[in-house]
DNA sequence: GGCCCGTCGTAC
DNA sequence: GACGTACGACGGGCCT
């Protein structure tokens, strides 16, 4: 039996991908939303119809033979996009490398291809799919033709075409030339479309016939047109018949698909960033484990040490029974210091029983030992993630890791900040590294501490792989840290911003159980008594906190107005149900009821299960490889969104208290957006403001409203305020007047004043978005990145929100560098002076310390003094100070 | 019951 | 659709 040929109209394709898949970059925000799905949409064909014979055919570059019949031939087609054209050249390799037989002639189009190869292999008796969704090949359909659109996965035969077009495949042709095709700027017969053409050609069979028996026609509008349109119908016709006599294979053999090249197939997908189809071509080696060496006894570790006395690096991964630093025990270390030789001390390993196994070196002997490196200054240590290992060794062994630090995770984020996963094991399998997974190590034991109870033979393997693939990632991303000049953010700032963070987050904050079991009684009761009088007003009780029942009751049942809507109903926020206030009673009490359930439940129940019974503290997680500009963000829990507006917020604030005996500090810059925003524009109002000490709202009211600065009111200021803070975010007059609720037009009024005023803003505004548009990405003042590949979206909102992103991200990613850098001076500071004082948290503009409360004063200046002197700009940075016994301050 | 997404709301 | 960056609670649809 003969086998089915598939022939894919390759052409059609990269243009459908690149309109149906919206934005898709690498990490060098290079376009490949073309290549990803002529690669996806190859790839399922493979898979579900398994073809022995699969061929592609391309158009050529250039006019083509229909451009000489007609110079008009499409002509009303937009050239192909840039970001299009750059991604022919990787689909042209990837139909190489995944080895399909690809067609080419100069002067003729995919279709031309098509239909050669379906005439040569006419007498083949094979069956022929061309895989395309272009009506103009339902021409070649017939009894052994079929057309399969993988996309709307719809096969069109010979009946289907009768049933679309009336007509058969063969006389096609005629109905087409009738009909035309505006895509394609064919003129066609003005007046006829499918219908009627299909009544013609299957009265009169073809275009000849047809006007040939014209005079039989009754006179009509139709005849009329037909008998003006004669040359341009038989023009269309031309245009339209495909031609059939290229070069291609006559026999079946010659479409036969080759083996993949998946060398060439990593190489290209690597690229392209396309990890889901990496993995499928997947032939990463595993690690070979020959370097790989137990330490279970006296000799070896002498042996480890008499290599680490000669090392100049050390790579290190902890192995622990808990994720939890403070529970964390330790039970084995793996240590490198150079490959291929990786060592794995166990000393924690259990039995079932719990009881260690034999074979250990004891913790403190081991200890002894390796000390006099981990707290080296000199020998950096490479890790992936080494915030924990830090604290783990801290915490387990009383050890303080030293020497310059190199976290591959951070290098990683901070060369492809936008990336989902920064695991290590994903990282690694990138530069073609197999290693085992967790769940592989522990046979998929659920308990926290499984790791414990893994061989210890495994374990071995496990962990060295770890260190291993930590030391060949470096390798990869430190010249890609030299390439983008990120060499100094990486080990002058984000690297010693390590072990403070860990330090921060070892120290933790005190909050008082009484207090946070004192609001949660009162804010239950508060509730309950909301509920019960929304449920009366309703005239029954339903789920308040589900907004798409509390829409059926406002604007269903009580048949109030409704707002805008979203996807999956009414929309019940905060600025609706403000609106709705005015007119019935329960509005205000839903907004009640929600304030109240939030602070319950995101706070006040969830900080008292997160005191550590321990430390009797809330030890949050500051995560340095998060945010797409450079904050910190944190979790588990947020302690960057404590409420603080409102008296309830306040409530929560005061449950946050200063140990015995200290008192908290708290230093916060004064607007450092807007400052840094006039460093960046160079704005000389703005800069002038500044260096005057203005009061930057009042100084902005006083301007857009023309008046003095004594006659502002707090109107005025409010207003303002929210344009200076919607100009760091590219707020739009839509925005600005939702938030003030004014007219669109008023709020482009204040935006107008405010660009007279500070026209150098503006003019950043632009400059920064060609920037991103001429680089594809902006940078901060300290060189970190944010790739922008969707600047140059021709979806509009997309694009905006680039472009909004362009503005922003140098600004607040600015703001970022400057407060790490701040931390890293007042650590020093601190460092160097008796007496306690920590910091505790960052909440991006401010630092919280717990300080003695003898040493407060003294302290007071030199940390503000460390914070305005963090990075000098073209305007003074200014840090307000405070005291407190609570966050409340 | 776990996972994912949408909506909403808190912070800067 | 319309104001940038986060985290997280809750509801609800979906799958197992």
């Amino acid at each position: 039996m003969s086998e089915d040929i598939y022939l894919i109209d390759g052409s059609a394709f990269i243009y459908r991908a690149f309109h149906a898949i919206s934005a898709l970059t690498n990490r060098d925000g290079m376009p490949t939303n073309a290549v990803f799905g002529f690669a996806s949409m190859v790839r399922r064909l493979i898979k579900e119809r398994q073809p022995v014979c699969l061929a592609v055919a391309f158009d050529s570059r250039g006019p083509v033979f229909r451009h000489q019949l007609y110079d008009e031939y499409k002509a009303t087609r937009p050239e192909m996009p840039e970001a299009l054209a750059g991604q022919i050249p990787y689909i042209k390799e990837l139909v190489k490398a995944l080895g399909l037989v690809s067609f080419e002639e100069q002067g003729v189009e995919a279709d031309d291809l098509i239909a050669s190869a379906v005439n040569r292999l006419a007498d083949s008796g094979s069956r022929i799919v061309i895989v395309s969704g272009d009506k103009d090949l339902l021409q070649l359909v017939g009894d052994r033709v079929t057309m399969w659109d993988p996309m709307s996965d719809k096969v069109m035969d010979r009946a289907a075409v009768r049933d679309k077009y009336h007509v058969d495949p063969e006389v096609l042709l005629h109905c087409f030339a009738l009909i035309g095709d505006s895509s394609d700027n064919i003129p066609g017969v003005p007046g006829i479309g499918p219908k009627t053409a299909g009544k013609l050609v299957k009265q009169y069979g073809s275009l000849e016939q047809l006007y040939e028996r014209l005079d039989e026609m009754k006179s009509s509008k139709m005849k009329q047109s037909l008998i003006e349109h004669r040359d341009a119908a038989f023009l269309s016709r031309d245009l339209i018949r495909l031609k059939s006599d290229c070069v291609v294979p006559d026999e079946p053999a010659g479409y036969r698909l080759g083996e993949p090249d998946n060398g060439r197939l990593k190489v290209l997908y690597t690229k392209l960033g396309f990890t889901n189809l990496l993995k499928e071509v997947d032939n990463a080696a595993p690690i070979a484990t020959d370097g790989f060496r137990l330490v279970r006894d006296r000799q070896s570790l002498d042996e480890l040490a008499a290599i680490l006395a000669e090392a100049s690096l050390l790579a290190i991964d902890t192995e622990t029974t808990s994720l939890n630093t403070r529970r964390a025990e330790l039970v084995g270390i793996s240590l490198s210091c150079g490959l291929p030789q990786c060592w794995y001390i166990p000393l924690g390993h259990r039995d079932e029983a719990g009881e260690l196994v034999a074979g250990q070196l004891l913790p403190n002997e081991v200890r002894e030992v390796l000390e006099p490196y981990l707290t080296s200054a000199e020998l950096p240590k490479i890790g992936h993630n080494l915030k924990y290992d830090y604290a783990v060794l801290a915490q387990a062994s009383d050890v303080s890791l030293a020497g310059p630090l190199i976290d591959t995770m951070i290098a990683a984020y901070l060369t492809e900040p936008a990336r989902r996963s920064l695991k290590l094991d994903d990282l690694c399998r990138e530069i073609d590294i197999k290693m085992t997974s967790y769940e592989q190590v522990t046979g998929g034991d659920k308990r926290d501490d499984a790791f414990a109870y893994v061989p210890v033979e495994a374990a071995g393997t496990y962990s060295c792989e770890d260190v291993h693939g930590t030391l060949a990632l470096w390798e990869r991303l430190q010249p890609r840290l030299a390439e983008k000049d990120m060499l100094r953010l990486f080990h002058e700032i984000e690297m010693p911003l390590v072990p403070i963070l860990a330090h921060m987050e070892v120290a933790g904050i005190k909050v008082d159980p009484q207090r946070l079991d004192d609001l949660a009684e009162e804010f239950r009761e508060k509730l309950a008594a909301r509920e019960e009088e929304i449920y009366r007003l309703a005239g029954h009780p339903f789920n308040i906190s589900s907004p798409q029942q509390l829409g059926v009751v406002l604007f269903e049942e009580l048949g109030l107005p409704h707002g805008r809507k979203t996807k999956t109903g009414y929309s019940t926020d905060a600025g609706v149900l403000e609106k709705l206030a005015q007119q019935h009673e329960m509005p205000a009490l839903i907004v009640d009821y929600r304030n109240l359930a939030k602070l319950l439940s995101t706070y006040i129940e969830k900080l008292k299960l997160l005191i550590d019974e321990k430390t009797g503290r809330i030890h949050t997680s500051f995560n340095q490889t998060v945010t797409t500009t450079g904050r910190l963000s944190s979790s588990n829990p947020n302690l960057q969104n404590i409420p603080i507006r409102g008296e309830e917020g306040g409530r929560i604030r005061e449950a946050f208290v200063a140990e015995t005996g200290t008192v908290f500090l708290f230093a916060d810059y004064s607007q450092i957006d807007l400052r840094v925003l006039a460093h960046y524009s160079q704005d000389q109002a703005l800069l002038a403001a500044f260096r005057r000490g203005d009061d930057i709202h009042n100084r902005t009211a006083a301007e857009i409203f023309g008046v003095s600065p004594l006659f502002i009111t707090p109107d005025m200021r409010r207003v303002a305020k929210s344009i200076n803070f919607g100009i760091v975010y590219g707020m739009s007059s839509f925005g600005l007047a939702n938030q003030l609720r004014i007219s669109r037009t008023e709020a482009q009024k204040f935006i107008d004043r405010y660009f007279d005023l500070y026209s150098g803003v503006q003019q950043f505004m632009h400059d920064i978005v060609e920037q991103a548009k001429r680089d594809g990405y902006v940078s901060t003042l300290l060189n970190r990145r944010r790739y922008l590949p969707e600047i140059k979206a021709s979806d509009k909102a997309r694009r905006e929100f680039a472009e909004r992103a362009a503005i922003n991200t140098p600004i607040q990613g600015t703001a970022a560098d400057i407060i790490k850098l701040a931390m890293l001076r007042v650590d020093e500071l601190l460092q160097g002076r008796p007496g306690r004082c920590r910091m505790l948290l960052q909440i991006h503009d401010e630092l919280v310390f717990e300080v003695d409360e003898t040493q407060c004063g003294a302290l007071q200046e030199d940390i503000r003094r460390c914070m305005e002197q963090a990075l000098p700009l073209d305007v003074p940075l200014v840090v307000n100070m405070q005291q407190g016994h609570s966050l409340a301050k």
